[in-house]
DNA sequence: TTGAACTATATAGTATACTGCATTGTTGTG
DNA sequence: CACAACAATGCAGTATACTATATAGTTCAA
């Protein structure tokens, strides 16, 4: 268990943005009740793996609404088991569209370089 | 020649939308000089194309500001044959990167899938 | 020739995702 | 025990990418 700055250093990710996702519902820390001197929040592995995983999502195009729909599924106990297939189901068949766009993108871009390269531009 | 309705109706892109991409430099539409009683603005098959590019290339996660960096690798005279490589191979190397992570996002969501599953979440 | 459907321009407002700052309190090291 | 380095909270500000509104002019079919 290891404090923001940590999770920080070890994720690259700033403090000011962990605690913008904390409070945007993507993750939570948690507090030892055992202290009362303070309210330090500390983060479990887990958290880290999910800034590790919101970072990806977001670079290949997720909001982090969308992203917050996976982690729910993920391991929110109020929603059905149903329910979180079909969300899963649901992500799975956007990354197979964005898998396609990409491929499309990178045609296109490599159609461009041939061009460029032989003159034909 | 298309006016900017039907670029719209063809790409699915709004008129505001499209207003805005070409404000920020994204393509240009063509005026006829021999009309004299109207600016309307004229849009040809390339623009439509760019627009598709653009749609997809944001859905991937690319930046209006990247997008542009490869539109102007495209067919700006103004720049350098060996820029407009370096920019091109740039991209291309993005690309295999969304790509690295679009592929641990789906095995991330489909091992969160296989987990309910089972029950073991 | 009137009215619906377009056109352009300009400006303001919104949503998302941060980013910075000020304040106040806590902890750990020399 | 001072003081740097950390922590929490709250709120203001910024960048990006639209989206809406207002105004004014144009085209075309009935």
């Amino acid at each position: 268990m290891k404090l923001i700055h940590q999770l920080s250093k070890e994720t690259g990710i700033p403090i000011g943005t962990i605690r913008f996702y904390e409070k945007s519902g993507l993750f939570k820390g948690t507090t030892k009740k055992e202290v009362t001197t303070n309210n330090y929040v500390y983060y479990g592995e887990e958290v880290a793996d999910k800034l590790r995983f919101i970072q990806m999502a977001k670079a290949v195009g997720f909001t982090l609404s969308e992203i917050k729909e996976v982690v729910d599924a993920w391991y929110k106990k109020e929603i059905s088991r149903k329910a979180k297939i079909e969300v899963l189901d649901k992500k799975l068949a956007q990354i197979e569209e964005k898998m396609k766009e990409l491929r499309t993108v990178k045609k296109q871009i490599a159609l461009c370089k041939f061009n460029i390269e032989n003159g034909l531009d």
